[in-house]
DNA sequence: GCGACAG
DNA sequence: ATCTTGTCGC
């Protein structure tokens, strides 16, 4: 059957049985950590992902892949990852290295039915996942501490009377808006955290989503001019 | 019913 | 996500 906006959610509770929250996930500086991310053009209905190794203790690039693809669900918020996940594939299949912690850009657990994006990609692909997001989506958090490092629990209160801790508000800069840190699949938050901060020496975002971003930017651009596909 | 809402 | 130049500051 053909995913749609409408059994979309009901195919989301039903992977989220299978999501392991009770591993800590690979401890920070060691093997290998994966930036994944996706770039659009609407118009001419093309998407491309960028899967982006990096060495977990030096940070330096280890390989990277691309894969394009069409458009094939329209952006419904909470229903991110089928639009997404696709071609995110594609990308992660094209490399060579053992791609160890991914890092999405966007959310895990801090979904309204805790299964965001690293959820889904995590469930998919076996491999841990967590979530790096610019934005609190519908959830809340009372402003971290103004230095690099501090957090502040991200709260989902839409419920009945509960303030469940699904992620964290996490200051990597001094001084800068924080990121929304969330688990994906086998990892802690605290790990999740750890990672996080060590890839975001430089930069409020975790390098990297940065890493993987301008790549597939990149390659966007090159497409929309006429390049050859594949 | 209406608006908000990761990217 | 995407549309988009110069500009302020370290």
């Amino acid at each position: 059957m053909k995913i749609t906006p409408e059994n979309a959610r009901a195919l989301q509770d039903e992977l989220r049985t299978r999501v392991v929250l009770d591993e800590p996930g690979p401890p920070p500086g060691t093997g290998h950590l994966t930036g994944v991310d996706v770039a659009y053009d609407d118009a001419r209905d093309l998407v491309v992902a960028a899967a982006v190794v990096l060495d977990a203790a030096t940070l330096a690039v280890v390989e990277e892949a691309t894969a394009t693809g069409r458009v094939r669900f329209p952006y419904v918020p909470g229903l991110l990852a089928f639009r997404e996940i696709p071609t995110v594939l594609d990308a992660l299949d094209r490399l060579t290295a053992d791609p160890g912690l991914v890092v999405c850009d966007g959310y895990g657990r801090a979904h309204p039915r805790r299964f965001g994006l690293a959820s889904h990609l995590g469930v998919l692909t076996g491999l841990p996942t967590f979530g790096v997001a610019k934005n609190p989506f519908v959830f809340s958090y009372d402003p971290p501490g103004p230095r690099r490092g501090d957090f502040s629990p991200l709260i989902d209160d839409s419920g009945n009377g509960d303030r469940t801790e699904v992620g964290r508000a996490l200051r990597t800069q001094d001084g800068v808006k924080p990121v929304f840190v969330s688990v994906g699949h086998r990892v802690s938050l605290d790990n999740a955290c750890a990672h996080t901060l060590r890839l975001a020496s430089a930069h409020r975002q975790p390098e990297t989503t940065r890493r993987a971003d301008s790549l597939c930017r990149r390659v966007l651009a090159n497409e929309s001019e006429g390049a050859p596909r594949n």
